[in-house]
DNA sequence: TTGGATGCAAAAGATTTGCACTCCC
DNA sequence: GGGAGTGCAAATCTTTTGCATCCAA
């Protein structure tokens, strides 16, 4: 961990954010706020699941990281805030980054007054292990 | 209301059913769940918001709706069950549809061995009310 | 008649809130 | 030092579950 690199990131330091930060650094599983509790409980064994919210909320607002609101029931997050699409398995859940070949646009006419700031596209399907559990599934 | 219309969905016909069915019946609004349950409760005061749930599950299972994932923190019902888009208002959460030019498609070598089978595109975004009433706020 | 549907209440799961205490800038 | 951040507990909100009763086919 290095705490220079965080240094200008226009909030205050505290020993939670950072571990939460570390915690994130290039994760690309998507965790959920009760998975990085987990995480960083073993660091910081009296962090508070509501302090977690907060850092999280905290590192959204200052666009460190993005709040997925897809899957089933929990919020994601995802320190990857660039532009970036999923993959979602209705199987398991599992959430993948994805690039795609063009960005989608609205078609003529159906904008509706809408100002777009971003585009998500959610590819839902089953990953390679899902399908193979249900083929084993069916021969079965 | 319509019983006949109903008829051949594969489900049995419950008066509470059919009040879902008819208020859904062309909804544009993706109302969620307790909206839902207090449209439905002005027709059958002792209807149970876990019944609507019920109701619910089994008209997705039955592809009657499609559930929404999308917006904050609950789930939203859209009786329109083809193949369409959402504008996201992140102002007041309004759920659009909205038609796109052309369907995305997955990078070369980005599939990951996922077998997709639906795609969902979300446009966030600023409706028009909520974007006159940002302007009035930065102008006060 | 009978299995699935309903209604109720309680439980569960995720997130938010209020507030006193702490500590980073 | 002061204001923002933290930890705790309780509250809230949405959804699910268990179970006795009911009713559509």
């Amino acid at each position: 961990m290095n705490i220079n690199k965080y240094r200008n990131l226009g909030i205050k330091l505290t020993p939670q954010r950072l571990a939460v930060l570390d915690y994130l650094e290039g994760k690309k599983s998507h965790p959920s706020a009760e998975d990085i509790y987990q995480a960083v409980k073993k660091q910081f064994p009296t962090i508070s699941i509501a302090t977690v919210y907060n850092i999280l909320e905290t590192l959204k607002q200052n666009e460190l990281i993005q709040e997925l609101r897809t899957g089933p029931y929990k919020k994601r997050f995802d320190p990857n805030t660039s532009w970036h699409h999923h993959l979602l398995c209705t199987g398991c859940n599992r959430v993948e980054d994805v690039a795609i070949k063009k960005i989608p646009e609205i078609a003529a006419g159906e904008g509706q007054g809408f100002e777009i700031s971003k585009v998500h596209v959610e590819f839902y399907g089953l990953c390679q292990k899902c399908r193979l559990k249900k083929n084993q599934e069916v021969k079965r």
